[in-house]
DNA sequence: GCCCTATGGTCTCGTTCTGATCCATTGGAT
DNA sequence: ATCCAATGGATCAGAACGAGACCATAGGGC
């Protein structure tokens, strides 16, 4: 836990914000757009692959068909999504959708926001790693995450950072739990909305590659510590990356 | 990480149900009522303080006045709060209110749910306590945490569930970051709901309240590992408990 | 005693969202 | 060739929700 202690004066939060945050961020025709995106964007859906059908999609989201076909649409009319009429017909994601340039400049972080969300990854995802390596699961279920681990190795640049959070994904998943996962996915959008301000250099991920080894190698031969450590280490490296771009 | 890994045989989380899961859990007035009855239950309003003007409130949870007002309403209906109007007026939590008896009996929770419930809680308030017990933070901001703990060992049988939590999300508080800290509120909730149906010993009160004393002082001497260690002895416990009574 | 201010109480209007129904398109099964 | 099933496309009435204006009430300051 150096990576985040030590260098934080860190304000307590106030109990009166903390039980009266928000309900609704947005309307629901927003909060559609913005869940099929995120879907998306880390890789839970890939290139040509269909999305539900859409009263089932809209039975999902707990949100009426008229407001996701809104959504879908206006995703469709961005280029994210093609929608195919008739008999296995839906709305599938486009191959050029993974390789989307971040459109919207989106307005920098404040230092406070950027350390919140750091330290919930942290907690969420060095958590997750060594449940996943304690758990007990049929040998089968770690099939995901090798293809994953090996999709991280051979994925062309504009592509890496949907396998590396396929990847880590994949690690939380194996923890059983729906809520931690969910949890996980929701951190790692706001991660990559940093790190999409920030350049992806090709020794970064040659480095992030061999940790990703070592934490998948960890996670298979069931050894939580080592797991965690290699987490730690490899977590401390984006952070400490998103601190120096973003301050 | 032994109290949850190995007699677990967990079963992945599908990726497309994590992707697609759903945005709105009911409409805005149950989401109302839900978050403002977690407040007082979760003690981030005490008996006899008063809830933010209708105006702010309304705001802060981004909800219209007129819904807000609708379950405040029902609120006041059922006993927790007394609404008084004038200056110096507004939404009072009563006294009875931290002594209610659940009302609704709530379907027994599937097994899934309970773990992945554990799970998520264990996660999260274990790297919370790290994280604060690494935080260099001014020393009069351990002051709610005392307050907490003191009270803890001076509540009444009736109200000490409720001492429990907020010294709880004291900790999490500490970490500074309001997402980690409104996550462990969500879970706490949850495990509050599941506490519900088990009996109180007046046995595991005096035990809960050492491991509160180990916890609280392994914080103030920023000792991460020694707190982390005394905190999962003390999730393990109430895990134990609930898996015994709840399968 | 009067007025001012901070609060809850009420009303109205416009927008968003839902639930339901029916139509259109496509490709496979018979 | 015909029918059928699985999908998207379109429309409408009504409920839910939100934004704003205005009223009612209580307490404090002058």
């Amino acid at each position: 836990m150096r990576s985040v202690g030590g260098r934080r004066t860190a304000r307590p939060v106030d109990p009166a914000e903390l039980a009266f945050r928000a309900i609704r961020s947005g309307n629901a025709f927003e909060e559609c757009v913005e869940r099929v995106l995120s879907a998306v964007k880390l890789g839970l859906v890939s290139p040509g692959e269909r999305l539900p059908a859409e009263r089932d999609l809209a039975g999902r989201l707990g949100v009426s068909r008229v407001t996701l076909r809104d959504a879908l649409r206006s995703l469709a009319d961005a280029g994210w999504l093609e929608i195919r009429r008739g008999r296995h017909g839906g709305a599938f994601v486009l191959d050029r959708a993974t390789t989307k340039p971040q459109l919207r400049p989106v307005p920098h972080p404040s230092r406070e926001s950027i350390e919140d969300t750091l330290v919930l990854r942290q907690v969420l995802e060095l958590g997750a790693v060594e449940v996943a390596a304690s758990s007990a699961v049929r040998p089968e279920a770690y099939g995901a995450l090798v293809v994953a681990l090996e999709d991280c190795r051979t994925a062309a640049p504009g592509r890496y950072r949907i396998a590396d959070s396929r990847l880590h994904l994949a690690v939380t998943e194996l923890t059983g739990s729906p809520s931690l996962a969910a949890s996980a996915a929701d951190v790692r959008m706001r991660v990559n909305d940093l790190l999409d301000a920030i350049p992806l250099l090709e020794r970064n991920i040659a480095h992030s590659n061999d940790q990703h080894d070592r934490i998948v190698r960890a996670i298979r031969r069931r050894q939580p510590a080592a797991a965690r450590a290699a987490m730690e280490e490899h977590l401390a490296g984006t952070a400490a990356l998103l601190r120096a771009f973003l301050s």
